[in-house]
DNA sequence: GCGTCCAGGTCTACC
DNA sequence: GGTAGACCTGGACGC
């Protein structure tokens, strides 16, 4: 059981909203998909530099001027100074509050398909995994399969491989360590998580990121062609992965986004949506620039409201 | 019940 | 450098 270790708070740059961040109308989790978030707060995990901490999260301040959020940690043993600040680096990173997306608002509000969308999602940061190792199983997991599927592997990789953190009466189940996966057998992998052929990607990976690939804070200080370079370099992560995993990188296309901007975009389904994909792209850099992260992201999480204004359903692919 | 198809990509062999 | 084909698994579908 961890004990009530620290807190600390990050003012946010204005317009920041806590709730949209952390909890995503398209589902996604902030940390691991078992996290709780109930009555405006967020019990979650995290694994900075190989030690597991429970945090509570929550917005200590939401006023027009003042946006505040506020971050209890929990922890079995006492940190370092050096370990806070590790810890603090990450978290402020993953909530995205140094980021002043303003000029993405006003691009928004002239563009026909996101000036209902920044109002509907007022405040939100977009993705910022707090953790490289699970952007990764993630980007895995997702290839080549239907949701239900992928999200059957990320489970029984939790369940099998991951670790349990008991804290403020909640246990949370986190992700598996890369040092874990980097142990296994590519047989006991297929098995027992169902990966089939992307165990060995997912060992590969896990190898290269205990024998000391960059870690997240290390890609963000490079340039973003760089940093996707690196993420390329790992087996199995390839365009749209790399995008995936680096937020504000791109514009992580796969089929299922395709058929959606392909209908924002032209007016209908591409015919083949995987051959659409780089003119989609391409279409994007020339619509938002560099806030086409911001826009993927907006977009994918707004659809039952861009569906109505536009007269399709999106909401169905 | 059984066979076939295909899914929110990536890699590799071949040209 | 461009591209067809293979890749695990399990759900959907047709028969």
């Amino acid at each position: 059981m961890q004990r009530k270790a620290f807190t600390f708070e990050f003012e946010a740059v204005p317009p920041y909203c806590f709730d949209l961040t952390v909890h995503k109308p398209a589902g996604w989790w902030w940390s691991t998909p078992n996290e709780v978030f109930q009555k405006r707060v967020l019990w979650t995990t995290v694994r900075v530099d190989s030690c597991l901490y429970g945090l509570r999260l929550r917005a200590a301040e939401s006023s027009r001027k003042r946006q505040i959020v506020s971050c209890t940690v929990y922890s079995d043993k006492k940190l370092s100074g050096l370990e806070k600040d590790s810890l603090a680096s990450n978290v402020e990173r993953a909530l995205g509050v140094k980021e002043d997306i303003n000029e993405f608002y006003l691009i928004g509000r002239r563009d026909k398909i996101l000036q209902h969308t920044i109002d509907d999602l007022w405040g939100m940061r977009t993705v910022a995994w707090p953790e490289l190792f699970p952007a990764l199983i993630l980007a895995v997991t997702l290839q080549m399969a239907p949701m239900k599927r992928s999200n059957q592997m990320m489970d029984l990789l939790i369940a099998n491989f991951g670790d349990n953190v008991h804290f403020g009466g909640k246990t949370i189940a986190h992700w598996p360590s890369a040092d874990r996966i980097a142990e296994l057998g590519v047989n006991e992998l297929e098995g027992k998580a169902k990966l089939g052929y992307r165990a060995k990607s997912l060992i590969s990976i896990a190898r290269a990121l205990r024998d000391g690939f960059p870690t997240a804070d290390e890609l963000l200080r490079m340039s973003p062609n760089e940093a996707k370079k690196q993420l390329m370099t790992l087996h199995g992560i390839g365009d749209y992965s790399a995008e995936l995993i680096m937020p504000g990188m791109g514009f992580p296309l796969d089929v299922w986004s395709a058929k959606i901007f392909g209908l924002l975009f032209l007016g209908e389904e591409p015919q083949d949506p995987r051959d659409a994909i780089p003119e989609l792209k391409k279409m994007a850099i020339e619509r938002w620039g560099k806030w086409r992260g911001h826009a993927f992201v907006y977009v994918l999480n707004d659809l039952p409201m861009i569906s109505k204004g536009f007269g399709v359903d999106l909401t169905n692919f």
